[in-house]
DNA sequence: CAGTAACACATTGTGCACAATAGAATCGTG
DNA sequence: CACGATTCTATTGTGCACAATGTGTTACTG
């Protein structure tokens, strides 16, 4: 029998000692620092995902960006028309495969770049967590993920 | 300087890396395995942890759901609307005071916390995780949610 | 090379999240 | 007791997530 969600007599943990809860708190409580600190960017927390692989790769499709963050095209395809609309990627067919987008940052987003990391140390600085420790967490977290993911 | 999500010379780290897109990885992926083992309940994971609360309190108020679950009025509102509509739950308005909304399990809301040992205990396996690991994990993630939420 | 399978992206529909606002009830203070 | 401030819930509007489906394109296979 599993003990950590579960006690002995079948009672249930509490919400508050559920690793799941905790994961999805979690994630809440910091995209909102975020929502905070993008807000003079104008962008949101996934927009900026985008922007950050985008920033990395200069150009990506949207097989790519979704792969990357695992998000599908019902998700994708109107976040990148509105971050179209604030004139910060460009949507180009490809000519070689018909069926691929391939999307890259204007000049406007290049710029915003600039921002990244003042925001990324405020993030850290939120977390209360020293840079060893927070390292660590989020190697465990991502590998929790990962298990899930793939022999969940 | 932070080297947490930033390098030395201002590069970024790639979102692989960075402690907020762990945590909302994760949560997603987490959420996906509860919407599998939730399916045959026919209900939702946000409503899942309505559920968890009313299971341990029998009876809460929208804010007291709301307090518990770090969620306002525009996400309960709806959600409890689906679980009154689903039979699950009861909503009645105090007669102590006019304001509160109580909210109730229903018999077939309780039959169903029968259930919830099961998912608890494959939530745990998936992730992969000896349980000591897995609270230690649960515990720290916990305390950087605190740490945002309220000095970040 | 014809026909079918696989792939890339878009669209539709449902259900969260959250900001902003509204409306009704209660509380506190003069 | 009056009345302004606060509290509790609901509503509206925007933007994710994700399942299911549709459309056009490319790749494979007999």
């Amino acid at each position: 029998m599993c003990y950590c969600d579960v006690m002995p007599d079948t009672a249930i943990r509490p919400l508050e000692e559920q690793i799941c809860f905790a994961l999805y708190s979690a994630s809440r409580s910091i995209t909102g620092r975020y929502r905070e600190l993008l807000a003079p960017l104008g962008v949101t927390y996934p927009q900026y995902l985008v922007l950050l692989v985008l920033w990395e790769t200069g150009t990506s499709t949207v097989r790519q960006l979704g792969d990357r963050l695992q998000l599908d095209s019902g998700t994708l395809s109107p976040l990148l028309k509105r971050l179209q609309a604030l004139g910060l990627v460009t949507r180009t067919r490809s000519t070689l495969d018909e069926r691929v987008v391939e999307i890259s940052l204007t000049p406007a987003a290049s710029e915003m770049r600039n921002e990244a990391p003042r925001i990324a140390e405020q993030i850290c600085a939120s977390t209360g967590f020293a840079l060893g420790d927070l390292a660590r967490l989020q190697g465990q977290i991502a590998t929790l993920a990962t298990q899930v993911r793939e022999f969940g």
